[in-house]
RNA sequence: GGCGCGGUACCCAAGUGGUAAGGGAGAGGUCUGCAAAACCUUUAUACGUCGGUUCGAUUCCGACCCGCGCCUCCA
């Protein structure tokens, strides 16, 4: 079996083989940095790196790039706002992007900036003027002309048969020779940025820094071309409109969009009271490998409804995975193998590739791995598994790790970070009891918490079930579970 | 209006032409000084509604209701 993936371009799922062997060159639209990213955005760029992390573990090389867009309307218009550059403006958001990222186990692609790319773009806009797919406006502005590529419309299912060229249909867009006709190149205008290059003074539009970074660096022809599903119509029609306009040649082979999710069962938006940064929900408390496990938990063409409810389910679930595999890292088992340990780690595996290959179905794979837990820890109750058996298992959890990245438990540490962020923007009021809770754990050191422990087991051994209860109330408070089992004694930080 | 996606148990959520994965939550039990973890049992006889095709549909077709997306830079 092979990787099959939903093509939007073909609209049909097919199987993914990249144009040169084992290579995959992939695109993924990155945040426009005028804010901190929502979770909807994380959900977009989580489903990427589940694809991402995915075609490496099936043994592809994989070079993936993905913009930053550090220059468009909504920028300009903050920084002017705030009174700073539009680079220190974006310089901010650029970075808070990259830490939440990171806090979400996002692996990160190599990184393109629209700023740093304006000459090209220039450039790149000049060559479509000289072969007819642009023009110059009296202003200086540049446009494409929709009229000169017939395939326009291809990606969305949209038909602009209709369109006539010349037709003048929107007075309000005078310069445009078609209403659909979108921006290459936009004049300055007094007050904003502006670059100054071979086809005179101005901005780029919104399309052209992915066009021109992605053939740059992927070539003009490249695997797979990924983006929320609302960039289909009109950032990626335009991106293959502009591409394949200059070169002739097919853009991008794949085109991978992300449905948007809901909150609580209703789009998110400011205005609901429902639209959430990651930072927000961190402030509440919620851990990071929670969010990411829900984020991925529902297969990336599905709706998902984020909902806190969802979301503490999904802190449980990583929690179960999280001690199953100390449980089998740190029990002492009875010497040899049991060969249906074996088996079981085998066809986990096997179940957990064939879900992922169907259309990176998430679900079935977390469904696979949670039958072997759940066998595995049946079998360790009853003396089943051997001390050969724990290799292979954690082998498997390991493989379905290597997509879910889910089970380091840094979870703290990165909290910490953020709440150390709200203090210093002074939101100590958005910090929740929960998050408190969450980042009192890091006080301890290991030694001092190994150190009461063994103070504890000592009162324990002495039959001083006082003082051990006591010593475990205080532990707990400081937010550290101490298990006896069989095997000895665990803890962790809650 | 045009194009597209979805409605599965208390919640989240897979899936299939032959009567339903997984996680969470609830209930009961085992284990246990306490705690935690774990395991077992249990929780969908209309899988949005109504028709149709079929020996048989939740799965295919049609209509309808509801939710969601794109169609003016929101991932």
């Amino acid at each position: 079996m092979a990787l099959r993936l939903y093509n939007t371009l073909s609209a049909k799922v097919e199987e993914f083989r990249p144009i040169e062997d084992n290579q995959v060159r992939m695109y993924a639209c990155g945040p426009t940095v005028y804010d901190y990213g929502h979770i909807g955005n994380f959900r977009t760029f989580v489903a990427v790196d589940v694809l991402r992390r995915f075609l490496r573990q099936s043994e592809f090389n994989v070079r993936h790039v993905m913009n930053i867009t550090d220059v468009d309307d909504k920028i300009i218009r903050n920084a002017a706002r705030d009174g700073v550059g539009v680079k220190q403006y974006t310089a901010k958001y650029e970075k808070a992007f990259l830490e939440d990222a990171a806090a979400l186990n996002i692996e990160q692609p190599i990184l393109a900036r629209a700023t740093d790319h304006i000459p090209e773009m220039a450039k790149f806009i000049a060559e479509l003027a000289r072969k007819g797919f642009a023009y110059r406006a009296e202003d200086g502005s540049y446009y494409f002309r929709i009229a000169k590529f017939p395939a326009y419309g291809k990606l969305s299912k949209k038909d602009f048969a209709g369109m006539e060229d010349g037709a003048r249909v929107d007075v309000d867009e005078y310069d445009k020779d078609n209403a659909r006709d979108f921006a290459l190149w936009k004049a300055p205008k007094p007050g904003e940025a502006s670059w100054e290059t071979s086809i005179g003074p101005g901005r780029p539009g919104w399309h052209i820094e992915c066009s021109v970074m992605s053939m740059e660096e992927l070539g003009e022809t490249f695997d797979l071309h990924a983006g929320g599903e609302d960039l289909i119509f009109p950032h990626h029609e335009n991106e293959i409109a502009q591409s394949e306009a200059l070169t002739g040649k097919p853009f991008a082979h794949f085109w991978f969009h992300a449905r948007f999710l809901l909150v609580e069962g209703e789009k998110m938006s400011k205005s609901l009271g429902n639209f959430f940064t990651l930072r927000d929900l961190v402030l509440k408390g919620h851990k990071p490998s929670s969010i990411r496990f829900l984020l991925a938990s529902v297969p990336y063409r599905n709706q998902l409804n984020f909902t806190f409810d969802g979301l503490k389910q999904a802190a449980t679930s990583v929690d179960r995975l999280r001690n199953f595999r100390m449980r089998l890292a740190t029990s002492q088992f009875p010497a040899g193998a049991n060969p249906a340990m074996a088996e079981l780690a085998c066809e986990s595996g096997e179940r957990m590739k064939a879900g992922m290959e169907d259309d990176l179905n998430t679900a079935q794979a977390q469904a696979a791995i949670f039958d072997m837990v759940r066998a595995a820890n049946a079998a360790m109750d009853s003396g089943q598994l051997k001390k050969e058996d724990a290799a292979p298992l954690l082998a498997a959890l390991e493989k379905f790790d290597e997509i879910f990245a889910v089970l380091k438990d840094d979870d703290a540490p990165k909290m910490k970070a953020i709440y150390d962020w709200a203090k210093a923007e002074g939101r100590e009021k958005d910090v929740s009891q929960e998050l408190l809770d969450a980042i009192r754990a890091q006080q301890l050191s290991d030694a001092d918490i190994e150190t009461k422990i063994a103070e504890m087991e000592q009162a324990r051994r002495a039959r001083n079930f006082k003082l051990s209860d006591a010593i475990r109330a205080e532990l707990a408070a400081a937010g550290i579970l101490v298990e006896q089992t069989k095997e000895g004694v665990r803890w962790r930080r809650k």
